[in-house]
DNA sequence: TTGTACGCGTTATCAT
DNA sequence: ATGATAACGCGTACAA
């Protein structure tokens, strides 16, 4: 990493100060400075000719210099596990809340990496930003470790189980008792649930929801069948193979997420099965950049990302204008109803 | 946009400073810079101490400070026209080569807003960003109007006509050639090409691109159809559809990107069209996202946009340390064979 | 209404 | 080897 040359003759001209301003109008930087921030703290006639010189010599603040007397930055650092479809529109709602409240967004992907996610919150432990956007529930030990220190954090689409900051959610328990019912209320009564990854919150919740509402709904925990993946569309369709192996396969899934719903439909069809005549697939996201591609039409749950990270974003400009308690908003998910779930088919002999 | 309150009392502790330091090992802060900066010109003992005491007092030099000094911020700006998946591994190349370098990422999404596109140009002229990375030709005359007061900007994927910058592209024009030729091998006589937005400098490139190859496979013009879409699924759909209402229509396809060419197929099956048997397609970008829950398998085009964004910011990081003349860079393409691909069916009476 | 002058936290120059 | 001090560019008491 090289060190960038210090400025040198083949730089056009030095940006312009607000000295250069002071002197071409024959005023005190004080002045200008007011007129900039107070228009109307002076006169007319001042202000005129100050913004006229501003206007020509292109002055524009240097919001370094800005920043360090105020001691803030107008940063937030957005911290993302990685790059993927299922972080761009919390992204880009957090970007929009942003930008709304006159904050700027610093990314930065750990890769999965916890020592990287450990680096880059020195970021705002040196002043660079004002607070955190956290969009993975796995750094809270990098929290803690630093106790009061830290500026505003919020959480984002993860629980945050006894991290000291605020988190903006959507209960997966409730989604995942949303699918089974929905299930349920179409007929089925051999349901499947194929997790993501078992350490994540999400996949946590849902089986605690799966299970739950299929006992309300009275359906025998024999009628349950439970399969593993990753969240990817392969792992969906590993898991949904094994599955259709059972002895009494289930009629109906319920998936962590939109790529594993995928996935077993692939694996049905490909098992010369109908979606959803033979089997129907709730998935969880409501992924459209995905959904776009695929066909058919996935029957899911929407998690509002966008509005997840716009909400995550106004709720820690908030916490920077003013001291909070951490709070803990939920977001409501809800049922899209498409094309992969129907009732089950009337012979249940297969 | 209210804005934060001073620091109060609430504050648990003011962040503690070069100054603490030095107080606290009794020396001077200018002794305490050098520590931090060049170890090896302080005595051994005192450079202990002072180690002690930074690490004791948790101490963090202000960055904010640091940039002022040395007038640069260690950030650079990335301008995205949209958060989509294409521009997704971009910037992940790009995050990845900054953080080599030593820098941060500024992300700021122009939303397809050009006024907004400018307003966050002021981001740089006002110190904030050391250099921009472009996500989208479609700025220039906001670069132009700045001309030479702006700092290092590098211009990725587009086709830079005439920008006083750097650009890292990918020849879409032999990307055309190639995907042509693979067609006309496979013994396809009447070719399709599925143009995305014609404004783009993409698909100008293409359809030079697949005129040309098709001329020189001695193709004759009248066995070329041509739709035109917008780079979404559906408008591949819509133009698919369109080209096969032809009296002699294609019996393979070149579209702009993945997404129409997704479309393409899914028309073409609505229609009750084999793919590949009937129909042939290939697209670009081999955008792995959306590939991977698409079936069939797409052959494609490989743009590297990982690489693209990653060699971009090497670029810039070069040109923020040393003036550069305006280079451009070409990263090739390839062709990646998978299923959506064959030769056409031998009786061509359809 | 305007100007003077200090301080934000660093780094770097020049003495000592 | 270490210390005093002047910047960097700006905002803002306080004085005029």
């Amino acid at each position: 990493m090289l060190m960038p040359r210090k400025a040198d003759i083949s730089t056009p001209k030095a940006a312009t100060t607000i000295r250069d301003v002071a002197r071409a109008v024959g005023l005190s930087i004080a002045t200008v400075s007011r007129t900039l921030s107070f228009p109307d703290r002076v006169n007319p006639a001042t202000r005129r000719k100050v913004l006229a010189a501003v206007h020509s010599l292109g002055y524009r603040p240097n919001r370094l210099a800005q920043y360090l007397r105020s001691g803030q930055t107008r940063l937030i650092l957005i911290l993302v596990p990685v790059l993927s479809t299922y972080f761009l529109e919390i992204m880009d709602g957090a970007e929009m809340a942003a930008m709304e409240e006159g904050y700027s967004v610093l990314l930065a992907n750990t890769r999965g990496n916890i020592t990287r996610a450990e680096t880059l919150l020195t970021n705002v432990s040196e002043r660079r930003a004002d607070g955190i956007l956290l969009l993975s529930g796995a750094v809270p030990e990098a929290l803690g470790a630093r106790g009061a220190r830290l500026p505003p954090i919020v959480i984002v689409a993860e629980p945050a189980r006894g991290a000291p900051a605020s988190s903006v959610v959507v209960d997966h328990c409730a989604a995942a008792r949303t699918a089974v019912q929905h299930l349920v209320g179409l007929g089925h009564r051999r349901l499947g649930y194929i997790e993501g990854r078992h350490t994540a919150p999400r996949s946590i919740e849902q089986l605690r929801g799966f299970k739950k509402e299929a006992k309300i709904a009275g359906i025998p925990t024999s009628a349950l069948s439970f399969a593993r993946g990753d969240f990817t569309v392969r792992s969906g369709e590993n898991a949904m193979s094994q599955l259709l192996q059972l002895s009494s396969p289930p009629t109906a899934v319920f998936t962590g997420n939109d790529e594993m719903a995928m996935g077993a439909i692939r694996a049905a069809q490909l098992k010369g099965l109908k979606v959803p005549e033979d089997l129907s697939v709730v998935g969880v996201d409501n992924n459209q950049h995905l959904l776009d591609v695929f066909a058919p039409a996935l029957t899911t749950i929407d998690v509002p990302r966008y509005d997840l990270g716009y909400t995550a974003m106004k709720r820690l400009a908030l916490e920077l204008h003013q001291q909070q308690t951490p709070v803990h908003i939920e977001l409501p998910t809800r049922l899209i109803v498409r094309s992969t779930t129907s009732g089950p088919r009337p012979d249940l002999s297969r």
